[in-house]
DNA sequence: TTAGAGGCGGGAATATTTCCCTTTATCGTG
DNA sequence: CACGATAAAGGGAAATATTCCCGCCTCTAA
C-alpha cells in the first residue's frame, strides 16, 4: 500500500486527486493539507510514502515546503504538480529535490504511474503534449531565472505579486534588510530595472498568474 | 435529479467535481468535456440542467462558450468556476449571463449549494473567497483610475509597463523630480503600495496589455 | 477677475536601497 | 577530511530614491 499525503489549497482539486487515486487499490490517501504549515505537520506525523504537492499555494512557495520536507527526510518522495506548467518551474522543482513532476492536465493514468514511479524512487516527468516549452522559455530569461536560488525565487514571486517588502520579510521570516538586499540581487540577476519589469517577467514565465489580484 | 454537465480542461479537477457532486444524491454528472467544442456538443445533446464551466480553459475563452450556450438556450443555468478569482472575471461572467460564480477554493458544501441555486434560477455568488474583489471593488478601482488626470494616466501606463523614472521623465519631457512626485500621487490615488500593484491594476483594467513585454 | 485645478518643480527631511562585508551552514570533491 | 564554492542571513554606512510641503505658472469657468 502506498500511503499518500495530498497537499493542495483547492478543496475541489484535492477531491479530484482522491477520486483518481481511489482507482488504484495500491494507493491510499493517508492525509491531506491545504497549506504549507499543516502539510509539514502531516508529513511529520504520517510519514507518507509519497507526497503529492501542488505548487500554486498561497503564501510561501511550495518549494520551501518541499525543501523542509527533504530536510527532515532526504528520501522523501515528492510529486510536484503545477497548474501552470513552465519549464522554469519544472527545473526548479527537480533542483529542489522533487522526484516527479506533472501538470494538472495530465491524464489520470499518468498520475498514477508517476506516483508509483516516485514511490520506487524513479524520476518521472510528464512529457504530455500541450505544455512544457514555449518560445519564451527558450531565451536567456530562462537562464536568468534558473540562476536564482530557491529563496530568491520565492521572494521573486512575492514581489511580483505586489507584496510589500515588510510583508515579504514577515512571511519569509527574514529581516527587512535581507529582503532589500535580496531584491537587489534578484533584479540584478534578472536584468530588470524596475519592479514592474519583474512582474512582466514573472508572468511570461508563469511564475505568477496573469492578472494576479493583489 | 439535477443533471450536470462538467466542463474543465483538467482531468484532476473534473474528477474533483465528480467526487464532490457524488455526495449529493440529487445531483448526477450527465456528461463532461475538456474543451469548448465538445462542451457545446455535449450541451446540445444532453440538455443538462446545470452546466459547471471552468473559465481557465485554453484557446477560446469559456465566456464565448457561455454565450454560445445562452444563445441556444437563454434559460441555460451555468455555474462559472474560476481558479483565479478576479473581479473582472466575475463581472464578465455575470455580464455574459452566468447564473452563479464560485472560485475553486470554495468549500464543497457551497459548491453543492450553488448548483442547487443555479438549478432553481437564483443567482449565487460565492462570498467566501479570501480577498477576492467584487463588483463594487472593481467600480471603486475604476473610479480611482478615472480620478487620474491626463498626465497622471500617461505616467501610470509607462510605469506599469516597467519604464524607469528617468525614461518617463525623458519621454514626458519632465524633470525627474516631477515624475517622482507624480508617481507618489498616482499610487496614492489608486491606493496601491507597490509598483507591482500598479501593474496588476493596470492589467485588470486593460490600461496595458497583459503580459506586456518590456 | 478670481477661484480652482492641472501641471511643473525646488528644498529639506525621510525612507529605501545599494554596496561591501562577516558569519554560519552545507555540499561536493580531490 | 579539509577544501573551496555557494547559499543564506543580516550589519554599517553611504548613496539614492521618495516624500512632503510649498510656490509658481497657466488656463478655464464662474
Amino acid at each position: 500500500m502506498i500511503r499518500v499525503l495530498l497537499v493542495d489549497d483547492h478543496p475541489v482539486v484535492r477531491a479530484g486527486y482522491k477520486r483518481l487515486l481511489e482507482y488504484d487499490s495500491n494507493i491510499e490517501v493517508a492525509a491531506e493539507a491545504s497549506d504549507a504549515e499543516s502539510a509539514y505537520m502531516a508529513f511529520v506525523v504520517y510519514h507518507p510514502d509519497v507526497t503529492v504537492l501542488d505548487l500554486s499555494m498561497p503564501g510561501v512557495s511550495g518549494l520551501s515546503l518541499l525543501q523542509k520536507m527533504l530536510m527532515r527526510d532526504p528520501n522523501a518522495k515528492v510529486l510536484i504538480c503545477s497548474m501552470y506548467d513552465s519549464h522554469t518551474i519544472r527545473q526548479k522543482a527537480f533542483q529542489a529535490g522533487a522526484k516527479a513532476f506533472v501538470s494538472k492536465n495530465v491524464a489520470p493514468e499518468k498520475l498514477l504511474l508517476s506516483i508509483h514511479a516516485a514511490y520506487v524512487g524513479e524520476e518521472f516527468v510528464d512529457t504530455d503534449a500541450h505544455s512544457s516549452l514555449n518560445q519564451s522559455d527558450t531565451d536567456e530569461e530562462l537562464d536568468r531565472i534558473n540562476s536564482l536560488t530557491l529563496r530568491e525565487l520565492e521572494l521573486f514571486r512575492l514581489l511580483a505579486q505586489g507584496k510589500t517588502i515588510s510583508y515579504c520579510a514577515k512571511v519569509m521570516n527574514l529581516n527587512e534588510k535581507t529582503v532589500y538586499n535580496r531584491q537587489t540581487k534578484i533584479r540584478e540577476k534578472l536584468k530588470v530595472d524596475t519592479l514592474a519589469g519583474l512582474v512582466h517577467l514573472a508572468q511570461r514565465h508563469k511564475i505568477i498568474e496573469p492578472n494576479f489580484v493583489a
